[in-house]
DNA sequence: CGCTTTTTTGAAGATGGTCAATGGGTGTGG
DNA sequence: CCACACCCATTGACCATCTTCAAAAAAGCG
């Protein structure tokens, strides 16, 4: 059984200096677990939680649903990330969430987040930065969808995902997990399905990258991230893996 | 001259309740006032700034500097925002921050930002629902960007900019000063500068709204949200305007 | 009033979307 | 164990849209 409370203290030490105090209060925090099946909704446009989500296992993405019933991809979400928890103080929810293939997410109830954030601020402060990381990633996002080719849009979501994979250890060598269909990855990119496959087969061309039965192999880096125009300073990531 | 504490005390009561405390200690913030002329640069992709800038009069606008020198507007920001407020938690800004037309921005110390939020945490609060409101406005860009058509790319974005004026009492009827060029929504939207004056004709001769010299007109707010596809819900705003 | 910047318009070409068909892999039920 | 169905990936062809390039008109500025 995962160590819940450890989850998101190892995620807020990414960052954030986490006194004694700090580690009690985080342990103080109850939970519900729910386990979501690929697809599936954690929480829908227009609903308002009552508490906030943490990833404790596989993937989360957000996104927008539209008039027409298509879906536009905002982020995705990883182990230790708390994709929503902006509803802390807004009421609706803007978008949904769902599982990205097979998901484990424990939700915490907002009033002993508010509660533990009276009791010790540094805290707060602490996830107050998981939320400007999360707007500087869409911020990042708005750029990539408006201003590169297809191409480097494709190469500049890879290494974001897969470099902070490799910040929280999720990777496995130049692997990491990523099961996403390729319709979503076009919902993501704002491009038809049928690019979306051709610009991953120019990718796979160019021996950088290869994405296969939902699994994202890292075969040239320095390559990837060229292409892709990727530059981790937007992460804020205080220690940056190696590469 | 403008009462700068007041510009920050009439945006946060547009979404949370203020106690007299709570008055007392933004009144003791201290601040710089800066001039921009139009296009000049607050601060800089890289830089860490040591204060908060807080829109006084003008516009400002945020960017992405991309590699081959070409910007990517991200949002603007008018009188009463915080646009670069991620800064009292993010060491180094990942985007610059200029003014849009002629402008004027307080500029606070984080240390007394700081200082306020562990006095008086609902302030905390109170600023981290803007940020927060701030990430879903990037959300939407997101979506508009990367799934809408020209056409209600363009309407959404001044449905957007006027709705966010009307709340803030910044608008004049119908109208908003908008000293924006083409060039710039093309930096916007993601579109060639050509396409911006298309699609705006479009518009214009849609009846929906006109924009000349600087000045956003709504003709037919009804027409213009509908092929924008604007639905305020992401603003976030407890006192919609009536439309 | 002359200069610069911004807006406007036209035409050609590139790019990505749409549509349609094929194939591979997996799961289910006979 | 095989047949079938379904989902997803793949590929090709055509077409609509947007970008690029170029040039003229209009507006702003000293």
């Amino acid at each position: 059984m995962k160590d819940v409370h450890r989850v998101l203290i190892d995620k807020l030490r990414e960052h954030s200096r986490l006194s004694a105090d700090d580690l009690i209060a985080i342990r103080d925090l109850s939970f519900t677990l729910r386990e979501l099946e690929s697809g599936e909704d954690l929480i829908r446009q227009g609903e308002s939680p009552k508490g906030a989500a943490l990833v404790v296992d596989g993937m989360l993405g957000r996104y927008h649903l539209q008039r027409d019933g298509r879906r536009q991809f905002l982020s995705f979400h990883m182990v230790g990330d708390l994709p929503d928890s902006q509803g802390i103080f807004l009421e609706r929810m803007d978008h949904s969430l769902c599982a990205i293939g097979h998901a484990v997410a424990a939700i915490i109830p907002h009033r002993e987040i508010l509660r533990m954030f009276e009791a010790r601020p540094g805290l707060g402060f602490a996830i107050w930065r998981e939320t400007l990381v999360d707007a500087a990633i869409f911020r990042e996002a708005i750029t990539n969808n408006s201003a590169r080719t297809m191409k480097a849009r494709m190469a500049h979501l890879f290494c974001e995902l897969f470099y902070r994979a490799e910040v929280s250890k999720l990777t496995d060598g130049n692997s990491m997990q990523l099961p996403i269909s390729l319709a979503q990855l076009g919902d993501t990119l704002g491009m038809a399905i049928a690019t979306v496959n051709r610009t991953i087969s120019l990718l796979r061309a160019s021996k950088t990258m290869d994405f296969r039965y939902g699994v994202l192999t890292i075969r040239n880096w320095q390559s990837l991230a060229k292409i892709g125009e990727f530059d981790p300073g937007y992460l804020h990531l205080k220690r940056a893996p190696a590469r």
